[in-house]
DNA sequence: GAAGCTCATGACGGAATGGCATACCAGGGT
DNA sequence: ACCCTGGTATGCCATTCCGTCATGAGCTTC
């Protein structure tokens, strides 16, 4: 038994649980049931000769083995997939890039990088996918994004500690905004006093993965009333418009918050402090990815700009 | 159905059918019946959606999807046996070379470059084997080894016709010698005289693969007559030293042929040159590799200089 | 026309693979 | 103290896959 006996299925299997972080998310993703799934890792394992995964209480996480492995998993399924295309006579995906992205940078940064670059190189073709920074992360390591586009909050610990470390470049940092109904007490002004906001009504985000609390401001109460929960932005927002609650929103999402919402900054306080990451794993990074970087890196100023 | 639902299994099989060049071939190399590659190679054909294979009656040839397949296929299986390497802590192959080689280069040329190689760069590990032109040619398109140390007649055609193109390089060119028996009349001179080669007994090699017939003087006689067969140099040497008959040698041999043989030039006739050629396929050639071919070329100068 | 080589294919048995149900374990809320 | 909810592992089963064996069909050589 070594690893030469491995099948095609179980790296698959495999890069999909690394990027999953889950046996059962990857189960469901690929359509097989759970167990299906810990049989093929079980498999793999037994073919590899080492144990690939850490086996936690909340998911499983790559041994030094395991990243061996995914890495080579990724190149070999690429080169199958790319096999694929070529028999059936489609271009190849040269001129691909696969980007990832969180959430708030879609009605900004994104569509204007991807509509400058499509000005300046219009060969190049650009897949994207929306997702949570550890999700993006373990999608960089699996090879299924060549970009990812990731933001940050102090204290800015590293995304993680796996080797090879990832590539960062700090596109742009800026403030986290406070947005509230245009008819409350506290949007009189200029800004909000951070001590104003103790007791507040917050609609936060469904809390997704091991992220903090999301939507309501930091550090002000051990258990913040939480009136609303939505994932969607619009939604927040228009929650905000009809008065139901205050929420926080990153700079690039105060030029387009609608009627009835006003987006002011927080005075006092600890800085709270965001920052746009562009992050990558190959190097050097592929043609067309550098040039989508460059347009990123080129919006991301004039956002910056804007917004300080 | 497509080609990503194709096996490993099928790779490795697919692949040793490009190499051995028959299906049946491929099969006893592997352990397997003719009847189970048969069946994987047809798989393989359903998911890729093409035929790769061309059947025709003395085996196989590749497709143009062949040559595609089979050349993914190498760096797939290369992946997966580079981290079963890894994961048993063994040293990675970046300083291996993978040499083919025909056979008469192994009594001069072929140990001569590895000492000099050895002697200069101690850190490089150099894999070699022997084989006929073809197979070493199928070799170095299925990616199991980097270069190959062939010999090529007149009209020095290509060695094949597929794509991209083998890369080559001329080391030396020499004449063909004739090798007899130290008390045979026409060992007298310096020189034999091609008119006087009809009807002699001839000792020829065990005709492997569609080469012509070797050992025969070429040219002479519609059915010359063969006395004896054999497919090793020092067996043939030592019969034509017993007087069982003449035979042809490189000129690398000459130098190495037992008492009782002469190796003479042959006079007149159309001039029968022998080219040795250095052959690969990956560029730019990794840099082990390199640093063999240098080798390799510095020795084959020595050797030209020697015979002409 | 028989022998010898090639590849293809029908029948069949054993191994591999994925589904289901269930067991187990840890953390959080009541 | 309890259960609920997330996670993974495993016994049992049906099916599918993947080999072998035996045979057939086509072509070349003698």
């Amino acid at each position: 038994m070594s690893f030469s006996d491995a099948s095609l299925t179980a790296l698959r299997v495999f890069r999909e649980v690394a990027e999953r972080g889950t046996l059962t998310a990857a189960a469901t993703a690929l359509g097989y049931t759970q167990s299906a799934v810990s049989r093929q890792i079980a498999t793999l394992e037994r073919a590899a000769g080492a144990p690939l995964l850490e086996r936690r209480h909340d998911g499983v996480r790559l041994t030094a083995a395991g990243r061996v492995v995914v890495h080579r998993a990724a190149t070999v399924i690429d080169q199958i997939d790319a096999t694929a295309r070529e028999l059936a006579g489609l271009p190849d995906e040269r001129g691909t890039v696969r980007l990832g992205w969180f959430t708030s940078a879609g009605t900004g940064l994104l569509p204007r990088a991807l509509a400058e670059l499509r000005r300046t190189h219009p060969a190049i073709t650009v897949i994207s996918r929306e997702g949570s920074t550890p999700a993006l992360v373990r999608s960089l390591r699996a090879g299924t994004v060549d970009l990812a586009l990731l933001a940050s909050a102090p204290p800015y610990r590293p995304l993680d500690d796996e080797s090879p470390p990832l590539r960062l470049r700090t596109l742009a940092e800026r403030s986290l905004l406070l947005a509230l109904p245009a008819a409350h007490p506290l949007a009189a002004g200029d800004a909000v006093d951070v001590d104003d906001l103790r007791g507040q009504s917050w609609i936060a985000s469904a809390n997704s993965g091991d992220d903090r609390l999301l939507g309501v401001w930091p550090g002000l109460d051990e258990r913040p009333r939480i009136a609303h929960t939505a994932r969607d932005w619009l939604a927040k927002l228009h929650l905000v418009a009809a008065g139901c609650g205050l929420t926080t929103v990153p700079a690039s999402l105060a030029a387009v918050a609608p009627d009835g919402v006003r987006v002011l900054p927080v005075r006092g306080g600890p800085q709270e402090r965001r920052r746009l990451l562009l992050a990558w794993l190959r190097h050097p990074l592929p043609e067309p990815a550098a040039r989508l970087a460059d347009a990123l890196r080129g919006q991301s100023w004039i956002i910056q700009a804007e917004t300080r």
